[in-house]
DNA sequence: CCACTAACCTAATCACACC
DNA sequence: GGTGTGATTAGGTTAGTGG
């Protein structure tokens, strides 16, 4: 049944032209994205749970990025920067980083700021090497594949050499204080939009005085705090909910999501999936909508 | 095309100041 | 002790780079 045509969701979706797409905000992408579901559902495509899920993370991704995109486009401007542009480290770079790495998996603000200062490499960026590289050493080196993370699964717990216990408590960075003055301008950037990207982070913090990652931080932590308001239009707290945390708990079944035997095939889940999964209450609403 | 990985995200939690 | 908020973490995802 699935795909039952040849087209995919993408194919099926409604899309927006360049201007179009640079006019819609919040509200009105998840306006877009569940009618979107509607319409799929209506022409009797069928829908598995990480259909939907994956299609609207991505959606708003997609929206996300084009939004951006499009706002930050200035006459004779190049090229926008969602993100930070992606760095790419000397060989001389990563053999300093990785020897401290062995040494100390966690380390704190005073050795990355040694490290910052050795390599060049901005100290916020080291942090997320750090991080990248601590999943290397839980992982193993060499488990990348799917394959070789579900041998890791099914062997037995072993003791973590790369816990973080292992190691002398980091040393955190100084907190900083975030003046009214900065709060007000961060608070106005975060109501028009709560994901800048690194172009507007950097404008963001020119104008405030902060570092852009802190900025990105406050924005991650405000996020986090103050989660998209819902509106009494159904369709929006319907919406809204693709992008917090799943407010239902339901035992799946597994007919449910599929017809066909050897579905996961077509439809892999986008996370693990334990049978007792929290899903969002997407596509029953959008079946009652339909049935209207 | 595909593996690798920097950059980014959420969610949970820690830490600390302030009341 | 409760609250607010900046900082850190794990784990998942996205997208650029290079073989």
């Amino acid at each position: 049944m699935y795909p039952q045509e040849s087209g995919t969701i993408k194919d099926e979706a409604v899309d927006f032209t360049h201007g179009e797409w640079a006019l819609l905000d919040t509200s009105q992408w998840k306006l877009y994205n569940m009618e979107n579901i509607n319409h799929l559902v209506s022409t009797g495509y069928h829908l598995c749970q990480s259909d939907v899920i994956s299609h609207s993370r991505q959606g708003e991704e997609l929206w996300r990025d084009k939004r951006e995109l499009i706002q930050n486009q200035s006459p004779g401007s190049q090229q926008t920067q969602a993100r930070r542009k992606k760095t790419v480290l000397k060989p001389s770079q990563i053999d300093v980083l990785q020897a401290s790495l062995e040494q100390n998996p966690y380390p704190g603000i005073t050795i990355r700021e040694e490290l910052a200062k050795e390599t060049g490499i901005p100290e916020s960026q080291i942090q997320v090497w750090f991080k990248n590289h601590r999943r290397h050493l839980r992982k193993g080196p060499l488990a990348s594949g799917r394959a070789l993370e579900e041998e890791a699964f099914q062997g037995q717990e072993q003791p973590q050499p790369w816990s973080q216990e292992n190691f002398p408590k980091a040393t955190r960075r100084k907190r900083i204080s975030i003046t009214r003055s900065q709060t007000r301008l961060l608070v106005e950037a975060f109501e028009k939009n709560r994901f800048p990207g690194f172009a507007a982070r950097e404008e963001l913090a020119q104008r405030t005085g902060l570092p852009e990652s802190r900025i990105q931080i406050w924005f991650q932590n405000r996020r986090a705090r103050h989660p998209v308001q819902n509106t009494s239009v159904p369709v929006n707290s319907l919406a809204d909910s693709l992008t917090q945390r799943p407010q239902v708990t339901v035992q799946l079944d597994q007919s449910n999501l599929s017809t066909v035997p050897g579905t996961s095939q077509h439809c892999p889940p986008s996370y693990p999936f334990n049978g007792n999964q929290t899903i969002l209450p997407v596509l029953q609403q959008a079946n009652s909508w339909v049935q209207e």
